[in-house]
DNA sequence: GTCTATATAGCGATAGAC
DNA sequence: GTCTATCGCTATATAGAC
């Protein structure tokens, strides 16, 4: 009732600039360490504002979390890719799809984020829910709707796409990725990615080309 | 020189039950709560001791935090699993395998302790490494040397053993295991984990059954 | 008596809230 | 910038083994 919206634009108005500082500082330190690896004196420090600035924009610590979250959760393969060329061999455009798929999730910042999923599991699943479906979901739907176009022009013989969706990414995904996450070895490169995609892609039409045998 | 052996086991000696029950609490809270996410009061208050008791067991919080690590990186699968019987289906040994391991890397333990090593990438790398070559990597190995045995019984074809193994579990993982890790989906049970695991044989099969056209 | 494990209390540093 | 809570860690004191 006090709280008017007049009364909630009086005085002096936040910079914009200011927040926009903010948050970029936040999302490059939570995501390198974590919720409680980063203090809000760090993030004030990194922003060039004062740790009182920080908290007129965002009104403590998990509510400015969230936000820095929810901004770096659109990390997705361009819809593009998926988009399907009849006139090319499948086995080509599945080659393309891996290579940027193998790409992406050995960035630093899928890799980053991906770190910071598995921390918030135990403490806030909604946030990794957010980015799952932001994120991870849209690529395997995306896939499916491939693998469908793919069938109905009979470049594929798939009984099951969205299984087979999920099985060719968990062949992308391979060994490798588990390394790098738990950091024991550098991300792929694109001259090891190349024949890591195509084992994966000659296992999946091995399993799902028009010629599979049933 | 001065701190002979005859010296350091004078006086009264240390409970070994006590240095038990505090590894114990230090496993379930940092598996649970991560490094920073665990006081050291917490460990001493439910290992039902006082906090120098604990500090005279283990000089600081990191060798508390390896010891306690380092007796939980040994989940494995049994060797005898990997034992190649020449006289079942090739099928039957695969699934049979696929089933323990989706068991596996759907316990609470090996959930928690795959968390973990993500929050140790950006620490502490070397602790990852221990837990992947006391783990994962042993069963890799294990199931390169079962295909090796199994192509020369003739019950595979397999040209890439080493990969072939990699891609096995990468397709028995699968996307719900990521799911589960970042805390979006309860771990697999046993009824959702057999058609997942005979889709996994299924596709390997196809790729390295003896009956593969190359 | 001598040595050491354990307990209580508290130091210095740092975090988040305001 | 101030306040308070809490962290890792420790100085002092007590209890127990030889």
């Amino acid at each position: 009732m006090s709280t008017s919206v007049a009364a909630a634009n009086r005085g002096r108005p936040k910079d914009p600039a200011k927040r926009t500082a903010i948050l970029d500082a936040a999302k490059r330190l939570f995501l390198s360490g974590g919720f409680s690896g980063t203090s809000m004196d760090a993030v004030a420090k990194e922003a060039g504002v004062s740790k009182l600035t920080v908290y007129s924009h965002f009104s403590d610590k998990e509510t400015l979390f969230s936000a820095a979250v929810e901004a770096k959760c659109h990390n997705t393969l361009p819809e593009p890719l998926f988009d399907l060329d009849v006139s090319i061999p499948i086995r080509a455009s599945l080659t393309r799809i891996g290579l940027a798929f193998v790409e992406l999730i050995h960035s630093k910042e899928v890799v980053a984020l991906e770190r910071l999923m598995c921390a918030m599991a135990t403490q806030d699943p909604q946030m990794s829910r957010l980015f799952f479906e932001a994120g991870p979901q849209r690529t395997l739907n995306a896939m499916e709707n491939l693998i469908n176009r793919a069938n109905e022009a009979g470049l594929l013989a798939t009984p099951d796409p969205k299984h087979a969706a999920e099985s060719f990414f968990s062949l992308l995904q391979g060994c490798e990725h588990m390394r790098t996450l738990i950091g024991i070895r550098e991300p792929m490169t694109a001259i090891e990615a190349q024949p890591h995609v195509e084992r994966a892609v000659d296992m999946f039409l091995r399993a799902n080309g028009p010629e599979r045998q049933d």
